[in-house]
DNA sequence: ACGGAAGCGTCCGCGTTGTGGACGGAGGGA
DNA sequence: TCCCTCCGTCCACAACGCGGACGCTTCCGT
């Protein structure tokens, strides 16, 4: 979200894209028109004039009986014409199936997009408790539970000091997203080379992640897993970590060709 | 397209979404700054306003090296979140590919979006010789090719005497879409059950179309064939409309469930 | 039943912000 | 070299988006 942009329209277009996104967010239920009011930080008449206008254009659709606004068609059928570009879904779905078998637990990918992770697939494993604190189109900022560490680790340093230095995480993910923590945190992941999240954004949920790197070297997707905190023993972590970096690597070498 | 909202800020967001589409129907290679501008009909300087706004938010992606504009993450990430309510690719494929196998042409799922149909899936028969008049993305107005004929002639009496009223294809579609023809074409449609394209877009290629019905009764899909002309000989065309229709009633049914 | 709170959609005077003609630059072809 | 076409940028101006206020509806608690 560029709120310094000299391009004229930009505004307008950056006010759209917070709405597009909260619409988004809160599928598949939809938002009311206050929720979303919240959420994008705009006076409520503003956004109900965009979301009118967006649905007038397709991009969002009204369930005028609930008051709920939802994705349009239009957005899915651009989607679908983008994901020819944009898709490596298909390619890492094996990567996620297989890591869900093997461990048992919640296998995701994540996609790196700017300064934030949002997760594009989930793959559920055998054990019958889950944690539902990450499902597809669930964004956090990077740095904030697995994915998010994972990717956040392994920017060059400057980005990392760059995007420490512009973000506080504590008032939304807690003391334990301060820059000190954080950085520890950063250093483990990097000697490990896969990162974990203890129960910092739910208590009993945990992650571990691991960074897939695009064909540039640069981290923009990640593998992780989420499960209960007893399945995610100081015992256990040494083995899910090797096959997620096994199979991050694995997707990783796929994307380079 | 809106051309008269009472909205505030709905010409912003139409011309948003008249670029956008502009870049959709674009895709995958994209297009500059002025063939958008031709496309939408606005000077060049807003279009490549709109398009750096659209850009700096992820909805749209440039090539600087090729001055192309293209369709950005955002579109694919929503797009995705959007399948899950509007997605009968799943469901419609198999009909699709059966299609396809059993009359070796190309055959196709179109969905109706207001005054318009495109194109959602394709698959290719055995046989070698292909039309590529339609294909994934590919938008025409409803009357214009076997899909939006299908379409249109199992609309509500009045809903085809408004379209009609509204629009005129001879321009960009021939004179073989004038409203007298058109109608003349609504009711052998209406007869068969199955609509017919012989050669009108482009000359030698066929299409044979028919309608799918959502739960409540309205022509919201179709199922269609293309090939050469040779493939669509009078003898032949009554066994494709049959397996047309019986493929287009069973989606039909899926789809009230 | 009544009152209050919360949310809904709409309105319209105002001024913010989007507009596009003009400009200079780049690239390609004759 | 010249011409054509396209590129991205600029900034004075007015078009159009904005949002406080309004009236209405629904829900909940007393």
């Amino acid at each position: 979200m560029n709120m310094s942009s000299s391009i004229p329209g930009a505004q307008m277009v950056g006010r759209l894209a917070k709405v597009l996104r909260a619409v988004s967010t809160s599928m598949p239920e939809g938002s009311s028109t206050i929720q979303i009011a919240r959420v994008v930080d705009l006076p409520r008449p503003t956004v109900h004039r965009l979301l009118s206008a967006l649905t007038e254009e397709g991009f969002c659709d009204h369930d005028h009986r609930k008051g709920l606004w939802l994705l349009g068609p239009e957005v899915y059928l651009m989607g679908a014409v983008a994901a020819e570009r944009y898709d490596i879904t298909s390619i890492a779905r094996q990567h996620v199936e297989a890591l869900a078998d093997a461990t048992g637990e919640s296998a995701f990918l994540s996609a790196r997009r700017g300064d934030e992770t949002v997760c594009l697939l989930r793959q559920d494993g055998s054990f019958p408790i889950r944690s539902f604190v990450l499902y597809e189109g669930k964004r956090f900022p990077l740095g904030v539970a697995s994915a998010g560490l994972a990717i956040l680790s392994f920017l060059d340093g400057d980005a990392i000091d760059r995007y420490l230095a512009n973000h506080s995480l504590v008032v939304e993910h807690g003391e334990s997203h301060d820059v000190d923590t954080l950085r520890q945190r950063i250093v483990q992941t990097r000697t490990h080379g896969w990162s974990l999240n203890p129960g910092l954004i739910v208590e009993g949920s945990w992650g571990m992640g691991a960074a897939v790197f695009d064909p540039s070297g640069q981290p923009a997707w990640s593998l992780s897993l989420t499960g209960i905190e007893s399945r995610f023993s100081a015992a256990r972590r040494p083995e899910m970590g090797r096959l997620l970096l096994r199979h991050a690597h694995e997707l990783t070498k796929k994307l380079c060709h």
